[in-house]
This record gives structure tokens, C-alpha cells and sequence, in this order.
RNA sequence: CGGGGCGUGGCGUAGCCAGGUAACGCGCUUGCUUUGGGAGCAAGAGAUCGAAGGUUCAAAUCCUUUCGCCCCGACCA
């Protein structure tokens, strides 16, 4: 076997599935397009969830927990939901297995359900059913619910962490009074989403958005954050949807407001999965494998012991104990790594795995009182005091954290273009990728026009695009929003 | 669902066309020597060749059927 993985430019679809496996953060399940998450890639999520879950609690929301389970006819009360996600559900038809007179084992045709049930591909469906029973009065809103959960998906086709059959995400579902709460609460959890990637995972995001025929089934309106990945294509990293009355009109959940008039509720529902990890990878990873932000990285710091002989070994233990002590202390996240490979090994090793601060302590270092620091976002080694670790360490951590931010801040900028003709546009989205920034009609046909001829969709309406003066990029009409193109995950 | 590829020790593969003792690399075990950028030597363990039928004196190899996975498309977080 090759020591190192295929370069990111050779093939990028391979580099991304050799660093999950050679990273040790996932492998194949037994079931096609399904995925075991090992411990080093759970840890990750851990990381991301805590972040996450602690952010949903601030902005006033509450876990709970839905079944996994739901009945079929759920799924025919919203007529645009339904058609989202019937060509991709998991249905249980049977109860019992049992065994044939050859030693099969065959479905028992004998315990057929009555109604077959759903395995969620999504819950809005079971809790707005819930939601009836819970909300009778203007006084029982907001509410305001997450879960943390798995969902399946029966995709044609997956990848790790990108798309898989199963996965694991948080979902929350919000009941509201009025449009203009709903509309509130849609934006601010996008808000949250945005900080998450930008701040924790230093993924930078555009916000805006989903066109009417990029949103969510069942939604009034699909708001997002997109991301460049390392292959200059956009990743949807999270969605918050304003579903409007839509649910509350399929699932009859009606409120009573204060002038005694009963109303149908507002909802919203908004989600980010452990797709997340997959941009993680994709965003900030090289040609030697993972580099992790150190905010969700399971060790933030690895300690390498080099030695020769068992006096030597002890004269390194003793002498790195305080130091793990110290920085264990600030709540870094320190692993130490005794298993019997080489250094070198060690060194390649925690690179793929990404770790982004290393420490290599010798006896070297033990006589000079030093200890070797190798940075994983730009690769420098520097040696310094054993002292001064304390106060270095979390600085470096907090230096890493915003480098790669701003690595892949300066990366998205320097392949997004600001385009007005379709030639170029073509050009860009065929040979060079990236991020197209341009007018647009309005309109589905010239949407899917240029998704037909390029492959290319539109990512968003963003915040901050500007129509005034731009012209579509396709029908050179005057154009009603700016937006971005991108070929997508 | 359309196109392509692949199922052989734990992993990656060769062998198949042209049937005849199941091979190689990595990994694993044990021992010794090593350890500052993927250590070396030696000795070992480990496979009913995806499954089921068939042809044959003889099948990983030929024939039939079947199951599964991966990649590329259409669809999607």
C-alpha cells in the first residue's frame, strides 16, 4: 500500500474518501449508501453537536424527542411535501421474519401491517401531529422544539458523510402566532447556522435565499448557508425553512389569538446534519490529509514522545506531565501518543488525522528544556520554552482556528467572479469552477435553461446581492435578483 | 433507473483469456535490533476464491443463474 493518498488535483473524489478512511473518522456499513461513524469521526460530531446544541439553547429552545416511526397517510397531508420525499422513503411493510424448511430467513407474509409506516425522512409531519394536540391557545406559542436525531433518506446515490442513506442531524420545529415571528425565527436560526460554520468549523458561508424550485417541499420560503469547497463547488452546509401555514393547515393546528379568533399557526423548521463533517473535509483539508479547526477537533493538541532507550522514555514522561497538566488545566484537549510506531509514522499520522497542534518532546528538548510545535494549517515547526507553553499554546490554537477561516475566506473570493456574459459564464463554470455572481430574471425556465447546458444551479438569492443595473446572465432581460451559480454536492 | 467497474487471507491486488499444488504487497503475531519525517532482519498465523447450479478425471479459471458493493449520470442535506 502507498504511504500517502491520492493529491486532492489527481482526483478529488478519491483524496476525499482515502482521508475518511486513512483519518479513521468513518468506514462503509453493511447496507449500501450507509455509514459507521468511528470514534475519532463521532468525536468530531460531539464537538459540533455541543457547539451547536448549546447555541440552540440559547436563543430559547428545548430538546425533545419524536419517533422514528410514521404513518403513511402522514405523508399525504402536504401535497408539496410529499412529492419531495416519496421517491426516497424507507417503508415497513412487515413485522416478523421466519425461517423457511431450507434454513431461509424470509419475510413472514402472515405479519403484513394494516398501514405501513414511514422511517422518517424528515419529522415535520409526526410533530405537527403532535403540535395539534399541544396548541390550542395564543398563550401555548411560541414553542419552540429541537431534536437530535437520524433521519433516512433512500438516496440512489451516496457518499460518506455527504449523503448517506441514514444520518444524523438536529431539527427544529417552531410554532408561531404571527408571519412576521415565523419570518424572525426562520433568520435567526440561519443567523446560528452561520455562526456555527463560520466561527467553529471556519467554513465562510453565504447566506441567502432558495429559489422557489431549490426550496425545501412544503416550504413558503428556504433560507441557507452556502459553502466553496476545496473543489471550488458549492456545499448547502445548513437550511431554515418558513413553512408558513402550510403544515398547520395540513395537520389542522389552529390557535386561538387574543381577540378570540382562532387562526392556523406559523411554523418554521431548519436543520444541519453531519453533512457538516463532510464540509469540514472538503473546506480546509490538503494533500496530507485533515486539517481540523482547533474549536471541534477531538485533540486539539498531540504530544509525540521520541526516545531510545527505557531511561530516556522516563526522562520524557516525567518531563512532558506538567505540561500536559498545564494545558489539560486551560481545558485544551490534549492526546499523548504512546503506541510503539516511529515518529515519523506518528508525525503522518496525526497530520491525516488533522490534529492541528503537535508537540514533539526528545531528549533533546528534555535537556534543553524546550519542546518541538508543529502547526498543521501551515506546516511550521518552531521550538520553544517549556515555560512558555501555557500562554503559547491557546494563542497558536486561536492563530490556527482563524487562519483557516481566512484560507478559505481568500479561496472563495479568488474563484467567485462577477460575471455579465454567458460565454464567460460558461468558460468559468466548465474550466475553471467557482462561484458565479450574475443576474437573473426571475424565471424557472432560464434557471433550468442554464442548469441543462452547464450543470450549474443557482445556490442563492444572497443577502446582499444587488439587482440594480444587472441584466440576466441567460436572457438579457433586466434582471430581478443577483445570485449565485455554482455546479453543487 | 441508465452507463461503467469489481467481488480471491483483515485491507489492496495478481492469477481467469489458454482449467492442473492459491501467489504478491500492506497489515497481524513472536523475537532481536531500532525510534527527531511513514524502521530493519528473521520466524510464523491467516482463504471452503461473493452465492447456487452445471460442464469436466480435475474449476478461482469455462457455462447458467443470482446476490452485493463501488464509480459516473438523472434526483437529493
Amino acid at each position: 500500500m502507498s504511504k500517502g493518498i491520492t493529491p486532492r488535483s489527481k482526483n478529488y473524489a478519491a483524496w476525499y474518501t482515502e482521508v475518511i478512511s486513512r483519518a479513521g473518522l468513518a468506514d462503509y456499513g453493511p447496507v449500501k449508501g450507509t455509514m459507521v461513524i468511528k470514534p475519532y469521526g463521532f468525536a468530531l460530531w460531539d464537538n459540533i453537536k455541543e457547539c451547536l446544541d448549546s447555541m440552540i439553547k440559547e436563543t430559547g429552545h428545548v430538546n425533545a424527542y419524536f419517533p422514528l416511526f410514521i404513518p403513511k397517510s402522514f405523508f399525504a397531508r402536504e401535497a408539496a411535501h410529499v412529492e419531495g420525499f416519496a421517491k426516497e422513503c424507507a417503508i415497513v411493510t412487515h413485522t416478523r421474519l421466519k425461517a423457511t424448511e431450507d434454513g431461509d430467513i424470509i419475510v413472514d407474509p402472515e405479519s403484513r401491517l394494516e398501514e405501513e409506516v414511514i422511517v422518517r425522512p424528515t419529522s415535520e409531519t409526526v410533530i405537527w401531529s403532535m403540535y395539534k394536540k399541544w396548541i390550542q391557545s395564543y398563550r401555548d406559542l411560541p414553542l419552540l422544539i429541537n431534536q437530535w436525531a437520524n433521519v433516512v433518506r433512500w438516496e440512489m446515490r451516496t457518499r460518506l458523510f455527504l449523503r448517506t442513506t441514514e444520518f444524523l442531524w438536529q431539527e427544529g420545529h417552531t410554532a408561531h402566532a404571527t408571519a412576521e415571528e415565523a419570518e424572525e425565527e426562520t433568520l435567526k436560526m440561519l443567523e446560528v447556522y452561520r455562526q456555527l460554520a463560520e466561527n467553529y468549523l471556519a467554513i465562510p458561508v453565504i447566506t441567502g435565499v432558495k429559489t422557489e424550485s431549490e426550496k425545501f417541499a412544503g416550504a413558503e420560503k428556504t433560507v441557507c448557508i452556502e459553502a466553496m469547497m476545496g473543489d471550488k463547488r458549492a456545499l448547502q452546509a445548513g437550511t431554515s425553512h418558513n413553512l408558513g401555514q402550510n403544515f398547520a393547515k395540513a395537520f389542522d393546528v389552529t390557535f386561538q389569538n387574543r381577540e378570540n379568533r382562532e387562526e392556523y399557526v406559523y411554523a418554521t423548521s431548519w436543520g444541519v446534519s453531519t453533512r457538516l463533517i463532510g464540509a469540514v473535509i472538503l473546506a480546509h483539508g490538503d494533500d496530507k490529509g485533515l486539517r481540523l479547526p482547533p474549536r471541534i477537533a477531538p485533540y486539539q493538541v498531540v504530544v509525540v514522545p521520541i526516545f531510545r532507550s527505557d531511561d530516556d522514555r522516563e526522562a520524557v514522561r516525567s518531563f512532558l506531565a506538567p505540561i500536559v497538566a498545564t494545558l489539560k488545566a486551560k481545558e485544551i484537549r490534549v492526546h499523548e501518543d504512546w503506541t510503539d510506531n516511529s515518529p515519523g509514522f506518528k508525525f503522518n499520522e496525526w497530520e491525516m488525522k488533522g490534529a492541528p497542534l503537535r508537540l514533539e518532546i526528545g531528549p533533546r528538548d528534555v535537556a534543553n528544556n524546550k519542546v518541538v510545535l508543529a502547526r498543521r494549517d501551515k506546516g511550521e515547526k518552531t521550538v520553544v520554552d517549556k515555560e512558555r507553553l501555557g500562554e503559547i499554546v491557546p494563542a497558536l490554537l486561536d492563530d490556527i482556528q482563524r487562519e483557516l477561516f481566512e484560507q478559505a475566506l481568500a479561496f472563495r473570493e479568488k474563484n467567485t467572479y462577477r460575471l455579465t456574459s454567458y460565454e464567460e459564464f460558461r468558460d468559468v463554470i466548465a474550466n475553471k469552477g467557482g462561484f458565479v455572481r450574475c443576474g437573473w430574471d426571475g424565471t424557472e425556465e432560464t434557471e433550468s435553461a442554464i442548469k441543462e447546458e452547464t450543470k450549474a444551479t443557482i445556490r442563492c438569492i444572497p443577502f446582499d446581492g444587488n439587482p440594480e443595473g444587472l441584466t440576466c446572465i441567460y436572457s438579457g432581460k433586466p434582471a430581478r435578483y443577483e445570485v449565485i451559480f455554482a455546479k453543487a454536492y
